[in-house]
DNA sequence: TTATTATATGAGCATATACTCAGATAATAG
DNA sequence: CTATTATCTGAGTATATGCTCATATAATAA
């Protein structure tokens, strides 16, 4: 057991092994960040509400503002978050944008969220 | 096309049945809400950098917070999230507690994450 | 052209949250 | 027992964020 108090970090580290092993693993900052950023677009209930909705059907705004109920606009600022990270895509038809998911990925994320909080505990 | 200004929702409703169909296939409430945390846990760095880390190789608090470069109170703070959303588990080996992840989902998830933030764009 | 409609955007506000600090627990060591 | 050590917890704070409102675009309709 080693103790490195007050050196650099002024943080004990019990397992230098173990550290420099994290280190080592570590992903570099970018796919951290974009990591983050997936997980936390889908960690807002009217994000997950609008993914798993277009995961089964194409819908407009003002559809989703009318299921969510919640106004176009604040719809419009969360698909433009999802739009950013490559989450939705969408069409024009018209005067009318129709927005579906970006790719399967979402789905799987999703599937495999459900089977972790529907394991006994 | 159907308008319902000023009916209740304040809501236009350009296509009834798709928000009927979005209505009936949606999640019940309380599903929506654990994905959300679990989600939501995973969407932050610190949290996530601790689970990426706890895949490999378990891994007490003050290793943790050196790895991450914050207090031991923070990273104490972000694993009591995690526990409390059965994301990770501890043992006791004399005074210290080590942290390894609770189930192999967790992997699974940031494995498909990867691949999502990694597609051509 | 002008009017209408669907969506997008910026500002402002209220809530959520991630951190640090100080102090409390829980287990072991002497 | 007391001292030490690893972890936990509550409070306070600063930042992040999700919403609404008002307004701006962009495409179509007349």
């Amino acid at each position: 057991m080693k103790l490195e108090k007050k050196d650099q970090c002024e943080c004990r580290i019990i397992h230098d092994d173990k550290v420099e092993e994290a280190r080592h693993r570590a992903l570099d900052d970018e796919a951290t960040d974009e990591l983050c950023q997936t997980f936390k677009a889908l960690g807002d209930a009217s994000r997950l509400k609008i993914m798993w909705a277009l995961e089964h059907q194409e819908m407009c705004v003002c559809d989703l503002a009318a299921f969510l109920g919640i106004t176009e606009s604040a719809v419009s600022h969360q698909l433009r978050l999802l739009r950013t990270l490559r989450l939705v895509k969408n069409r024009r038809e018209g005067t009318i944008l129709y927005y579906r998911l970006a790719d399967d990925h979402v789905s799987e994320l999703v599937r495999i969220a459900l089977e972790h909080i529907s394991e006994p505990r």
